[in-house]
DNA sequence: GCGGATCAC
DNA sequence: CATGGTGATCCGC
């Protein structure tokens, strides 16, 4: 029945690598020669390895939007289920709408690239990029104008736009202009959340409402503050952008006229702004201009998905605001295409629109469709985007689950190199686990072959390892298993990475501590917003039901933890400070997991109450992790 | 728990 | 010459 309607598959990507083409979703790409662009980097690519394996991946997807309209067999009377369903969940997603929030999306102006810009005059009128011939981070916009953009490899850059000049990246560099940045967001809202160096979501609710009563002697902000400067460098920068270059905001000039006659020096220059979210999200641009020379842009609406849109909408350097309101939201996400929706990338961008679907009213009219098509979770979010919902609250930064490092080289085939690379790796992984103080149990190899397929092998032991040696007698393990897999060919490698995963929670620090402490009061601050955030945290969060379990079991290991850390303490130092430590678990044990009555030396463990033989504290500490499991 | 895939930056 | 690195999540076993 469907197919009749939609029955063919969007055209312009008959034998043409959509996953390849040139994506103009990001700023900055509007007015260019899409096909001429497109035909450049085709007939660059075309023939090569990773060409043909993007192919492959593409014919994936189209198999699997074959698969999914074969799946069209579904009566009217299943879409009329269907359809109750969904609406049925529309009115109760409808009465949660939370519209009295202020969420904030601010994002850096081509960040890499603009810094770069910032700290050599020369490139300022030059298209430029960040990164290397292999793989570009960013491009000015200069540059995107020819299509060069992130993601992009530099060479194929170069044919695009053969004056481009490439910049290596200085990593160092962005992360001490975003601390400078976050150090700002702090003033707006102390538990904003870092998306990356340069993007983060801000909730201003609470920094408006006292900001009703602030004089203007607070909302008043001077330009060019002069902290910042640290060296001879900064200073001459200053100089450089000084009245009459056009980094700096017109308002300097159009609307501060009383401060014209020094605007030499700008010294006395300053802006009043007013009490509305927008002004305070302007002010905050602002303080982030005069401090960096960089500019953001940002996007004000009732939720983070909403906001994170509408930061798009006036980028580069400018804000938006949907209004607070049913009608407003609505219409706004009416004509809003998926694409632009985090989360939506390019396969489910294609999977929809094989369905018709491009906009976002067009999936909230085809839902009952998309639920007999798709997973739970996946149509629920889709449900949610089309009634223009999201979180309404900013969730607190959650504990990482995984640390990995991963390395791409010249084709390797020789098994001692690989080997030695591989132990090469699991040496810097186990540094920056020291860094975090982490262990885990999961240890996983990912190796992609010369022909671009990528494959992983993971193992998961009954304890936690962390250091370099530990990890690479699993990884050189899964190394050979892979390696007999395709013996007598060898793994022709181009990359090579280790991760770790499933960490037991830490000794020394307490994140343990604080995740309960921030599960209980979910919501931030101490306002009636915390109520609202934990409700809705608990709606979106599937566990609601296992919560209850979660709260004894995470006491336990607490619990355990400390004991271990004071068994650690009473077995490495005699000392005996330990008057002041919590009640043991049982009577037969003191809370040093020592028994009391003197003889033995053996630990006892927490969990389980049994003695332990080995009175080595690693075993004791590997047999209590594999109790708490 | 595993492995492939997708996604964001 | 040449298509990245890190972390998260989801789905179907």
């Amino acid at each position: 029945l469907f197919r009749m309607e939609n029955g063919s598959l969007p055209p312009k990507t008959e034998g043409f690598v959509s996953r390849m083409a040139l994506n103009d979703n990001k700023a900055g790409m509007e007015g260019l020669d899409r096909d001429k662009i497109n035909k450049i980097i085709m007939e660059t690519s075309k023939g090569s390895k990773f060409y043909e394996n993007e192919l492959k991946r593409e014919q994936q997807v189209n198999q699997r939007i074959e698969m999914m309209l074969q799946k069209e067999q579904i009566t009217e009377q299943q879409l009329k289920k269907a359809q109750a369903q969904v609406e049925r969940m529309v009115a109760e997603l409808e009465e949660s709408r939370d519209l009295t929030r202020a969420i904030v999306h601010v994002d850096m102006d081509a960040f890499y690239a603009a810094v770069e810009m910032r700290d050599c005059p020369e490139l300022k009128d030059k298209p430029m990029a960040v990164g290397s011939m292999s793989m570009l981070s960013t491009s000015n916009y200069l540059a995107r104008k020819y299509g060069v953009r992130a993601a992009m490899p530099g060479f194929i850059a170069k044919k695009l736009c053969p004056h481009l000049v490439i910049v290596p990246t200085n990593f160092d560099k962005y992360r001490a202009v975003s601390n400078e940045i976050r150090e700002i967001f702090t003033d707006y809202d102390p538990g904003f959340m870092p998306v990356s160096l340069d993007e983060a979501y801000l909730d201003f609710t609470e920094h408006v409402e006292k900001r009703q009563s602030w004089p203007e002697s607070l909302r008043t902000r001077r330009y060019r503050a002069s902290t910042t400067t640290t060296g001879e460098e900064s200073g001459k920068l200053a100089q450089e952008a000084a009245p009459g270059t056009p980094d700096l905001s017109p308002v300097l000039f159009e609307d501060s006229p009383s401060s014209s006659s020094n605007s030499e020096d700008a010294g006395d220059a300053f802006e009043i702004f007013g009490t509305s979210v927008e002004e305070a999200v302007r002010e905050m641009r602002f303080r982030i201009e005069q401090k960096t020379m960089l500019t953001a842009s940002a996007g004000i609406a009732p939720n983070m998905m909403l906001a994170k849109v509408c930061s798009d909408k006036n980028k580069p350097n400018g804000q938006y605001r949907l209004p607070p309101t049913r009608e407003a939201v609505m219409e706004f996400v009416c004509d809003l295409p998926v694409r632009k929706v985090s989360g939506v990338g390019k396969v489910s961008e294609k999977l929809l629109s094989a369905l018709g679907i491009s906009s976002c009213s067009h999936l909230g009219q085809k839902m009952a469709l998309l639920s007999l098509l798709f997973s739970e979770t996946s149509w629920h979010h889709f449900l949610q985007v089309s009634l223009g919902l999201g979180s309404a609250f900013i969730p607190r930064h959650e504990e990482r689950k995984s640390m990995s490092t991963e390395r791409t080289f010249k084709e390797m085939s020789a098994v001692e190199e690989q080997l030695s690379l591989c132990h090469e790796l699991c040496e810097d992984l186990a540094n920056d686990l020291k860094k975090e103080g982490l262990k885990g149990k999961t240890v996983t190899l990912k190796l992609k072959n010369v022909n671009f397929e990528v494959k992983t092998r993971a193992l998961t032991l009954p304890y936690p390892v962390a250091t370099a040696d530990e990890i690479f007698t699993v990884a050189k393990d899964l190394l050979k298993t892979e390696r007999d897999n395709e013996s007598p060919q060898p793994l022709r490698l181009r990359l090579m990475g280790v991760r770790v995963s499933a960490f037991v929670s830490s000794d020394h620090k307490k994140p343990l501590q604080r995740s309960i402490v921030g599960f209980l009061n979910s919501g931030r601050g101490e306002s009636g917003s915390s109520q609202r955030a934990k409700q809705q945290h608990l709606k979106e969060n599937s566990q609601l039901s296992s919560s209850s379990q979660i709260w004894p079991l995470g006491c336990q290991r607490a619990r355990a933890k400390r004991l271990q850390l004071q068994a650690a303490a009473a077995s490495t130092t005699q000392q005996a400070g330990l008057g002041t430590s919590p009640p043991p678990v049982s009577g037969k044990t003191d809370a040093s997991g020592r028994c009391p009555d003197g003889g033995s030396p053996a630990l006892v463990c927490p969990i389980c109450l049994l003695s332990q033989d080995d009175d080595d504290l690693g075993m004791f500490n590997r047999h209590v992790d594999l109790c708490l499991n």
